[in-house]
DNA sequence: AACGTATGTTTTATTTGTAAAACATATGAC
DNA sequence: GTCATATGTTTTACAAATAAAACATACGTT
């Protein structure tokens, strides 16, 4: 009677959500503007220089960032890497929601945000792989993706839909 | 210098993913047993009896929740809609993840789960369209498949990607 | 040198989701 | 009827992430 092992995982990532953030915006900062202090990255995110402090004093604690005599920010390299495996998993899922499914471009950004950092490393590489196929310029891909494209609104009639059988899939218009 | 709106997005969720699940609970217990209390819904997600007499209190104040004269708890209309929109977004994913790109089973199901509430509309919405269509049995969908599931891993040498020019998704193999 | 501004930290408080423990009530066995 | 068990709630406490405010430096202008 328990289904717990499934559900609870989605704590057990090793970064938050915001942890990811804070790391993104110092990568970001000092690409754009050469630096990255404690302040800058408040601005940033739009949070007080308070929160900030004291989510980056833990990130430097456990080695993601060191900062130097001037209070000058930098990733360590764990962040660095850290940083680069989120930014892989957003480019691949922002670039299947934009080119393959065409969500539009605020919300394509927004939705692969919300999911960059939960994906695991075997999804993520198949999903890369998947998208790299597609979009490669096989005969295959191209001719799947053509007819996809030109069909539009692909079968809205529940008798026809191959997954509708086993699952509540046509909800999703009705509700919400 | 903000990113604020994009990163944000995070929270502003109808439900939060500990709320789903309280409310998947109920739909899963009312169908397996034929009814729901506060103690079989903390049973089933693992949690003590007075985390979910507090959840669920607020999830009734909601009205997401409602409780007859026996302490027997049901979904309202409202929850029964945020359920099927959970559950239709969370089958969309499972299915991508398992029948497309062949996620192992269990992973499939963690990071379903963990992404399902995150989508919006216009994502699950595309999505739903895309599987239907690449599982559907037509020519194009049938032979784009069969390529892709033969290719196996493609794709690693970067000089050939048709994504790794603009983006930085190769890193993925290397980093973590 | 003094004042104003920017910066960083600390302290206090809030919210969410949880545990743990105390408590009240109900139900069933005997 | 009493006792053990199950159930539900409340209270207290905690962790994470935040805001707000107080405080301490530091820097620049004049």
């Amino acid at each position: 009677m328990a289904s717990s092992d499934v559900w609870k995982a989605f704590e057990e990532n090793e970064i938050t959500h915001s942890v990811a953030h804070h790391l993104l915006a110092i990568r970001e900062l000092k690409d754009q503007y050469g630096y990255a202090r404690v302040s800058d990255v408040a601005r940033y995110l739009d949070i007080t220089r308070g929160s900030a402090s004291l989510t980056l004093k833990a990130l430097r604690q456990k080695q993601f960032v060191l900062e130097d005599q001037n209070k000058f920010l930098r990733l360590s390299e764990r962040g660095e890497r850290l940083v680069d495996l989120v930014l892989a998993k957003r480019a691949i899922v922002r670039k299947f929601l934009k080119d393959v499914l065409h969500v539009e471009g605020h919300q394509s950004e927004v939705d692969a945000c919300k999911v960059e950092h939960l994906l695991s490393e075997e999804t993520s590489e198949k999903l890369l792989n998947f998208v790299r196929f597609l979009l490669a310029d096989t005969p295959e891909a191209r001719e799947f993706l053509n007819a996809f494209w030109q069909t539009g609104d692909f079968c809205h009639d529940e008798a026809d839909c191959p997954i509708c059988e086993d699952e509540c899939l046509l909800r999703i218009g009705d509700a919400g």
